[in-house]
RNA sequence: GCCCCGAUAGCCCAAUGGCAGAGGCAGACGACUUAAAAUCGUCACAGUGUCGGUUCGAGUCCGACUCGGGGCACCA
């Protein structure tokens, strides 16, 4: 036995035994420990891990341990979110295989993981790019076309033209591509949705069940997303138009202000009411609208832009009080929320009112407050009383939403009605690596689902394909591929050529891991009963609302169709932050990447994982530049030796042993596991290195190496450390003479009779500044206390001349004399 | 512009309303050593961003502000 701690050494040393042994097996059909289900997001397998990974893996296995040696039957799985755009880019690059460029990273980060110590269960491993994963996509996807919440329609949705694709609402960041930040612009297109709007009020309420549980700062990210607003849906008539516009608004309350409409230049309902226009403004309007869609959403949303417009020559008629109000045009109003109009009230809507100053249009204060909107500029939307209102002058505000309700629902020229921010979720995408949309386009037959009998549709070979991004998706090239016999009448047909956003991929594989490789079922019902959901989830913040929003709408989905029976994915969350170096995010640009695998080499796995839980909060961002692995390094050889310093028997009765030291190692096993729990794996690993400075303490200078409470102390020690430092754990649980693994070793009960002190000190404060401490029995009375406190020189010192107010008595630990 | 989070020693960070320090880094000193490294030990250093309030007592609660970080921002 080496008496050196080494770290190559050790490494090499337990890898094969942990293979053997499979710790983290959780299949085991008779393991009657409780269930913990902890999940780590699964990474995009874009080259080997990186910093980032290494510190959401060190935490996320942190907790999975802790709930092991606690007793735990913890499932912790990994699998690859294998489809996606990274692989055809390297593809069309560099003439690669998009399959084998992926299969070929997944490989080295599966490697870099198991070197990692990550305790995952290797035998639930799963990758979206295989067949036997994305069929069930597909399976999903025509239960979702039979419920109606897969459909298709055609309207300008957002394209990258860098990418060559469509993008959901949720990938266009301040109006760039997420991915490539290129400017995203409009195209109208025919693509595929999931009805996600459906769900918006479930998405929006269960937040609530949430709180406490998931971050704060998630938790308002995702309420603002889906952004609920009440109000109603108003009729106006409009003059040579058969049917009224309905538009919506949250404040009914103004109906009698609003003294202008305003129609969505790009919407379907402008190009109408143009139509019928008279020619010159006709024309204006064509200009108008070709200007619109040139603007990218950056200039369209930058707030203090200038308002322009167009006045139709047309009008609408208020349905309170049958005012004519003149019907404009303009790109403020968005064609794709709400109705696409709106009755612009601009006392009350800063848009509005900009307008209206810029058009020269007429402002009507109908909701008295302080301010006049006419004066300042700034339209006032507070409480007030109803003027110029009709029947609703005199009420407040509240009282007149509800009442204009009632008069507009009673006259049918209105409905109560809510809106939302969210829109349908878009997942088409027309690019060659991901999951073939399983529908079939038949010139009789229309829209054919592919028989669930046929499932997989496989995804073909990419060899003779062009991937080259054109707009249009690879696959439609694949002739042999693309056509097929109509399922329903055997006519020539097409398939479908799109492939789902890899978002879909990731929105339901927790209950893939229940049973990763089943041909039979998605996941199985009675698995999903006992393990699901997910107890821990751990990832960074950037999925906060893309992944998981939609995690959780494909879970409320699957509850509706019986197959779970819970609403919410992931009970509790854990957001990590990012790993900087001098402060910034590590990027090969800037010059101040850090390669994981060379701090690896340098110094070893432990220290690693040690330095990214002990560097601060899980959620704080950690500058590499702050932090000092080498300090870890130092302290694990530490912990080390004390374990080898350890001299009595591994069967000696650790009652016997010295009482001082036990009390240290149970104070330490109930601290540690209120930090683990509570996230605070940096104050647990304090509390680790303070248990290894009292043993350190008692070897040398208190009852010796031989005492059997230092052994106790050691072998929690071991344990403890194994949530950190795998490696270093192992070792000292084999030179403490026991088996592996120490993984799953179990932490001692807390012995509480040895926490219970008999004496404590107890300070005494003067007007709250401390004057004098002294021993006292645990169980002293208050008035003992005072006594002793008042009897005390150094306060009788501090009193002085003055009088004494007030005594606080709080035995045993304190005494405040507050005087006059 | 609105909302949220943070600010404690030279640095990273702890502290159920009750002694500002758990732990670490960097620093000083000592032991061991021919010496150094490693190791072991000892020590020093802040009154908690600013102002005000509540309280017997505030880093902790409340209000305003400064700085830093994040989110939202023509969604009617």
């Amino acid at each position: 036995m080496s008496t050196e701690y080494e770290i190559s050494r050790i490494q090499e040393r337990w890898l094969p035994i942990w293979d053997k042994l499979k710790p983290f097996d959780s299949s085991r059909e008779d393991d009657d420990r409780p269930k913990k289900y902890i999940l780590d997001m699964f990474p995009y397998p874009s080259g080997d891990l990186h910093m980032g990974h290494a510190e959401a893996y060190a935490l996320g296995d942190v907790v999975a341990r802790y709930w092991m040696q606690r007793g735990y039957n913890v499932m912790h799985p990994i699998g690859w979110d294998a489809f996606g755009l990274p692989a055809e880019n390297a593809a069309i690059k560099r003439g690669l295989d998009p399959r084998a460029w992926t299969y070929e990273n997944i490989d080295q980060q599966k490697s870099s993981m198991r070197r990692y110590a990550c305790s995952f269960d290797w035998d639930r491993v799963l990758q979206t790019c295989d067949p036997i994963y994305y069929r069930w996509n597909q399976w999903l996807f025509l239960q979702f076309y039979e419920r109606g919440l897969a459909y298709r329609k055609n309207s300008n949705v957002n394209w990258c033209p860098s990418c060559q694709t469509v993008l959901a609402n949720e990938q266009v960041v301040q109006g760039l591509c997420e991915r490539c930040d290129s400017q995203v612009t409009k195209k109208a297109l025919t693509q595929w949705y999931f009805k996600v709007t459906d769900y918006a009020d479930r998405l929006l309420d269960d937040l609530d069940t949430l709180e406490g549980a998931w971050p704060s700062k998630v938790l308002t990210m995702q309420r603002n997303w889906i952004g609920r607003s009440i109000g109603a849906n108003v009729d106006f008539e409009i003059e040579g138009r058969e049917q009224p516009v309905s538009v919506f608004t949250t404040r009914p309350d103004t109906l009698y202000g609003a003294t202008f409409m305003v129609v969505a230049v790009d919407s379907e309902l402008a190009r109408e009411l143009a139509d019928a226009a008279p020619t010159d403004v006709k024309a204006a309007f064509e200009d108008y609208l070709d200007a619109t869609k040139q603007a990218n959403d950056i200039e369209r949303l930058a707030t203090d832009r200038e308002k322009t417009g167009l006045f139709l020559e047309r009008y609408a008629s208020n349905p309170l009080n049958g005012e004519r109000i003149p019907i404009w045009v303009s790109d403020y109003v968005l064609a794709d929320y709400g109705t696409g109009a709106i009755m612009a009230v601009p006392a009350h809507d800063q848009r509005d009112l900009d307008f209206a100053n810029a058009m020269k249009l007429p402002v009507r204060v109908v909701v008295q407050t302080d301010e006049d909107p006419i004066e300042t500029g700034i339209a006032t939307t507070g409480d007030g009383v109803l003027i110029n209102s009709g029947e609703l002058n005199g009420l407040g505000k509240a009282e007149a939403i509800e009442k204009a309700i009632e008069i507009l629902e009673d006259r049918k020229t209105g409905i109560r009605s809510k809106n939302f921010r969210l829109r349908d979720w878009l997942i088409s995408r027309q690019r060659y690596w991901g999951t073939p949309i399983p529908i079939i386009h038949c010139e009789k037959c229309g829209e054919v689902p592919v028989p669930l009998d046929q499932l997989p549709v496989e995804l073909p070979d990419s060899s003779g394909l062009d991937l080259q991004p054109k707009g249009t998706s690879p696959l439609g090239a694949a002739s042999d591929w693309v056509n097929v016999a109509c399922p329903k009448c055997s006519g020539p047909a097409r398939r479908d050529s799109d492939t789902m956003d890899t978002f879909v991929d990731s929105s339901w594989y927790f209950l893939r891991f229940l049973d990763p490789n089943s041909e039979e079922v998605a996941f199985d019902v009675e698995k999903a009963k006992s393990w699901a959901p997910v107890d821990q989830y751990v990832g960074g913040v950037t999925h906060a609302i893309l992944h998981l929003l939609y995690a959780r709408f494909f879970t409320k989905v699957l509850h509706d169709m019986k197959l779970i029976d819970f609403e919410e994915p992931f009970t509790r969350l854990l957001n990590q932050g990012m790993v900087l170096m001098n402060g910034a995010a590590m990027s090969k640009s800037r010059g101040n990447l850090v390669r994981l695998s060379e701090q690896l080499d340098e110094h070893g796995v432990d220290a690693i994982r040690l330095t990214m839980s002990f560097a601060g909060p899980p959620e704080d961002d950690i500058d590499w530049a702050d932090v000092s692995p080498a300090a870890a390094s130092k302290f694990l050889a530490r912990a080390w030796r004390v374990a080898n310093d350890v001299k009595s028997a591994k069967e000696v009765d650790p009652t016997t042993g010295d009482a001082e030291m036990r009390k240290h190692t149970h104070q330490f096993l109930k601290s540690f596991g209120e930090a683990i729990e509570g996230f605070k794996f940096n104050v647990g690993v304090a509390k680790v290195m303070e248990l290894t400075n009292a043993l350190r303490k008692a070897i040398d200078t208190g009852p010796g190496a031989a005492d059997p409470a230092v052994r106790e102390g050691a072998e929690e020690l071991a344990k403890a450390l194994s949530l950190y430092a795998p490696y270093a754990a192992e070792e000292m649980w084999s030179v403490l003479g026991h088996e592996p693994s120490v993984a799953l070793a179990g932490f001692r009960a807390v012995d509480e009779t040895l926490l219970v002190q008999s004496e404590m000190v107890a300070v005494v404060q003067v007007n709250g500044k401390l004057r004098d401490k002294f021993s006292v029995p645990v169980d002293i009375s208050e008035d003992e206390l005072r006594e002793l406190a008042l009897a005390s020189e150094q306060v009788q010192k501090a009193i002085g001349s003055s009088e004494i107010k007030n005594v606080i008595v709080r035995a045993p630990k304190l005494v405040n004399i507050a005087t006059g």
